[in-house]
DNA sequence: GTCTATAAAGTGATAGAC
DNA sequence: GTCTATCACTTTATAGAC
């Protein structure tokens, strides 16, 4: 009926196989789900794209530049709250800024626990086919970048230095997250979950010293 | 052609799902590609089980036990060597003991690598489904309880006791050979695996003291 | 019990009218 | 551009011969 441009149907589509793979699966989420999703016909989902792989291509790419942008948002958020009120002479202790930092991670993760689950699935999925195993790397590049910036800032606002490479303190970062998130969404562990941030945010603490 | 029992069909074919799983992924097990490498016919599955969903429930148990028993018997393994020469007096440290254990846990991992990333796909694909999700949380149990005894086995060997309920730690322990599997199995990094078993032994050696 | 053959339902993709 | 209708294929599952 009304006429849309290719562009917006291909992100339309996207978003809503974002939604369907939530929900259902990466295997469920067939054509038909998706277009019926979006609330299109079958026909233009092929006008849009060539085809199903395609999609999920463009929506691997997708998702890595959605939850980098969505935690670093969260990031700048939280700074902004922080800059709020005077704290010209309190040093927030560098553990202590890890451990929120984390809690934000985990309440990201229990606010939208389906979306991290299709994150996990994507991944895998990339990881199985050769033309997408570069955008999972991707994934974990992206990560590792964030992960380091947030350790840098972290670092830089408790007065303190890494006695290591940041980029080496950033990869156990996301293990530890992705840790995190995998125990989390099988048993839905909240107090476990707390326990592991403390955890975390202690000994990764412990790699860092007094500038 | 030979007769061969319901119940011996039935575990041929669970080790058959497994390969193809692990090669291809839970999406592309289908019947035929699992009768194929069983070498049976597609009416043979259907007289062994009475469908395909009967038959990943019952991998996805058969796999919690064999992930169970392959690391246990591993650990075993590992103690008859250790027991082979006098070390009456030499107490190994905990750091060791515990980095000593990760390193087997690794190449466990490396060793066949698409086995470990199908036992994270079932898992996904158990929690997706609500007759099938308790499953995926007595694999967590399994893996908890081995961790628990892997602990009390090292702080003992070390003559140190945990400052926190060994269950606790062993939460810990699990997630980060979560995150150690997940991020490895994305980027075959093996330095950065060491790094992160270095990083996980020293941290949790800190949460026990002499006994 | 084990097979071949086929049914029944779902899938990705396309043709062709408008 | 967008639709309905349909093709070609794959999937799970079953019927029926042996």
């Amino acid at each position: 009926m009304t006429r849309i441009s290719a562009t917006d149907r291909r992100s339309a589509l996207v978003r809503s196989a974002l939604v369907v793979v939530a929900a259902r699966g990466v295997a469920q989420a067939t054509t038909r789900a998706i277009v019926a999703e979006a609330g299109m016909s079958l026909a233009s989902f092929h006008y849009a794209f060539n085809s199903r792989d395609e999609l999920i291509a463009e929506l691997v790419g997708y998702v890595v530049d959605r939850e980098a942008t969505a935690i670093l948002l969260e990031e700048v958020d939280a700074d902004l709250d922080h800059g709020t009120h005077d704290d010209h002479w309190e040093r927030p202790i560098l553990a202590q800024v890890l451990r929120s930092g984390m809690i934000r991670y985990l309440e990201h993760v229990r606010a939208d626990p389906m979306h991290e689950k299709a994150m996990l699935e994507l991944t895998q999925y990339a990881l199985r086919d050769p033309g997408l195993e570069h955008l999972a790397r991707a994934q974990y590049r992206r990560y590792h970048a964030l992960a380091a910036e947030a350790l840098a800032t972290a670092a830089s606002r408790s007065g303190t230095v890494w006695r290591l490479p940041v980029a080496d303190v950033s990869r156990l970062l996301v293990a530890l997250t992705d840790g995190l998130t995998l125990t989390w969404l099988v048993d839905r562990d909240d107090l476990a979950a707390m326990q592991l941030i403390d955890f975390s945010a202690n000994s990764l603490a412990a790699l860092a010293e007094p500038a």
